[in-house]
RNA sequence: GGCCUGGUAGCUCAGUUGGUUAGAGCGCCGCCCUGUCACGGCGGAGGUCGUGGGUUCAAGUCCCAUCCAGGUCGCCA
């Protein structure tokens, strides 16, 4: 070893010790004679110091040419620093007196200061990202995510779950997300496809026999990208045979309070809170609904008609809704201005306009009541309509009146924005985890003009849904639950279906022919007659997880080197044209311009 | 593919109704300084204002197109 210390490492109990540091220079200070020198590696800071009656002419020329981000090796003793101490180091009650240095390496200037205090944006810190590494903030997260894994594993090795991987080259299997697709040199004209998740190899280990499997597994997704979504990802992958919901939402709860225990030092709630998907849309216009506010929706449906309000009315004439939200006590933080901006917002998610009621001082008398909807309501309607939605002096109230799917996005998007943008109600480091379950099996498409699995076609009904999926598939609930965290999806599964006859039913329900689902999922099939157990699991968004963990405000923040929005990494230049010598090998032609071919 | 925001020095940003030689802080370079710790002082270098076109006596500023970055909708079973 080079070193016999970190510069995280020094204590006042190492004074008078000879000791060796390697780093990097985080900062130089100079005074003519004496020179103090920060050297940083990922455990901490300790000050060197060249004083020219102990170091050594030799050693204080050098230091003199010494600049940021240069490599040292430097030996010395631990001294105390007296009344000098510095209370925002954890070294900072010592200092090295330096005796001998060596230049390991010199640095050219880097293109941004490896510094706390000086912001940086995205761009350049992607393109040199190996001195973005360097900075506190990602050596934090990466620690934790670090940590976050070895809990994820001991978790679920202390639970008898067995670690197996799976391919990441296979099969293409329609329906879900885009795949990356990779040609095949020996079987000219096909193409593997990057697994966009393990499901389908789980459960064949589930048929296999191994009962309990765990799978930190990297994931391919062809789609555009977010601050929470990245073309390759990781999931915390489990399966599970012989349960059922309860068991593996006990599992995964299980496995969050001891992430947060271990990691955060925080202990979760004994038993998560769980909710419907039907109670989630109806209350909060949401199937992640962030519980860290109130704001709930009220329905108003059956007083609508009574309104005397014609948008209310018609609405309801229609098949539609109408709810509302009272942000209580809010008049004062909303402006007219503030108000039309969310109108807007409304409308871009998909309302005609947003109704919205300002209250004065009195709720009883009708002038207090203002805005654009509040006129049209006739004096009955507006006391009753006080009583359900508990209205007081300041609030403001919020409708939606449409279909019922329309009323959810838009009032959910609008109690998002209340809650976390404008009343602030959400701290970052609340934590209100719940379970989402019971979503319908299937969601109407209006581009395939026919029902398509929500969460995937082996997803298994309610047994005591089966026969609604001949005569009203839109009905059918499933043995579905997704982990919910402050508004989050961060994790989700399901139990799937074990049985080739109600395979069969679902496969006829989405409009897959028996030879469609053969050609498909053959192999499934063939598998779940051979005896499959009852089985089930779920997979967490492990870079979610741990953007949530640390408070970073994308994805990118906790993955070591992640692509930008266009899918590029531009520290690598990648990706790149190939030579038409290897597009030959895997038998393929190109419809890109010339220009973007390499010669 | 749609919409929104942005692009000015290595970094972070300012730049008025279009008007002299485009500024600041940090960083960088040089000199000075023996107790600083985001040290300090003095001096200096550094810009095709993303790119192309247009309007104008005059464009960082106005118009059009385009590229890039981020956000968002679609998409992500």
């Amino acid at each position: 070893m080079m070193r016999t210390h970190t510069c995280g490492d020094l204590r006042a109990a190492h004074i008078d010790q000879t000791v060796t540091l390697c780093g990097w220079v985080q900062n130089r200070r100079d005074h003519g004679g004496i020179i103090f020198i920060d050297l940083r590696d990922r455990y901490g800071l300790t000050q060197v110091t060249f004083d020219p009656d102990l170091c050594g002419a030799a050693a204080h020329e050098q230091a003199n040419r010494i600049r940021s981000e240069w490599v040292l090796k430097v030996t010395g003793t631990v001294k105390s620093r007296g009344d000098r101490k510095n209370p925002n180091l954890a070294t900072g009650e010592i200092e090295l007196f330096v005796t001998g240095l060596e230049i390991l390496n010199q640095a050219a200037t880097p293109p941004f200061e490896i510094d706390d205090h000086v912001k940086v944006s995205e761009e350049p810190r992607l393109k040199s990202r190996f001195l973005d590494l360097r900075r506190a903030p990602m050596q934090r997260n990466l620690i934790t995510r670090h940590q976050v894994m070895q809990v994820v594993r001991r978790y679920f090795d202390a639970n008898q779950f067995l670690e197996v991987e799976t391919p990441t080259l296979c099969k293409y299997t329609p329906g879900g997300a885009r795949n990356f697709l990779v040609p095949s040199r020996m079987q000219p004209g096909s193409f593997y496809a990057m697994a966009e998740s393990p499901q389908l190899f789980k459960q064949l280990l589930m048929v296999g026999g191994y009962d309990r499997y765990i799978q930190i597994a990297r994931c391919y997704r062809d789609e555009d990208l977010r601050n929470d979504r990245q073309p390759e990802f990781t999931q915390i992958d489990l399966e599970m045979s012989f349960i059922d919901m309860d068991d593996i939402m006990d599992m995964g709860e299980g496995m969050a309070r001891q992430v947060w225990r271990e990691v955060l030092g925080f202990e979760l709630p004994a038993k998560f809170r769980r909710m419907t998907w039907t109670e989630g849309m109806l209350k909060y216009g949401s199937d992640k609904p962030d519980l860290r506010f109130g704001l709930e929706i009220v329905d108003l449906t059956d007083w609508a008609p009574t309104s005397g309000f014609s948008v209310f009315q018609s609405a309801v004439a229609n098949k539609g809704v109408v709810r509302a939200i009272n942000a209580k006590g809010a008049s004062e933080q909303l402006s007219r201005r503030t108000l039309d901006a969310l109108t807007e917002q409304a409308k871009g998610l998909g309302a005609k306009g947003l109704a919205w009621i300002k209250i004065g001082a009195d709720p009883a008398k009708a002038e207090d009541w203002q805005g654009p909807a509040a006129k049209n309501i006739t004096p009955e309607a507006r006391a009753e309509l006080g009583r359900r939605l508990g209205v007081g002096p300041g609030d403001v109230l919020f409708f939606g009146a449409d279909r019922e799917k329309t009323v959810c996005t838009v009032l959910g998007g609008i109690r998002l924005e209340l809650g976390r943008n404008l009343l602030k109600l959400a701290r970052q480091d609340d934590w209100q985890f719940l379970w989402i379950h019971s979503a319908p099996l299937f969601e109407w498409s209006e581009e395939a003009n026919a029902f398509v699995a929500n969460h995937h076609p082996f997803t298994c009904p309610y047994p005591e849904h089966l026969d609604a999926l001949t005569t009203d598939p839109g009905s059918v609930l499933s043995k579905s639950y997704d982990m919910v965290l402050n508004g989050n999806e961060i994790g989700g599964g399901s139990i799937r279906i074990h049985d080739a006859a109600t395979q069969s039913k679902v496969f006829a329900a989405l409009g897959i022919s028996p030879e469609d689902a053969q050609r498909k999922f053959g192999f499934l099939l063939h598998a779940l007659s051979f005896g499959a157990p009852p089985h089930g699991g779920m997979a967490f968004g492990l870079d979610r997880l741990v953007m949530l963990i640390t408070g970073a405000e994308s994805i990118r923040d906790v993955i070591a080197f992640p692509k930008n929005q266009r899918g590029r990494d531009e520290m690598l230049d990648c990706p790149t044209p190939v030579s038409d010598r290897q597009l030959k090998d895997l038998h393929i032609v190109t419809a890109a311009p010339a220009a973007a071919t390499a010669p």
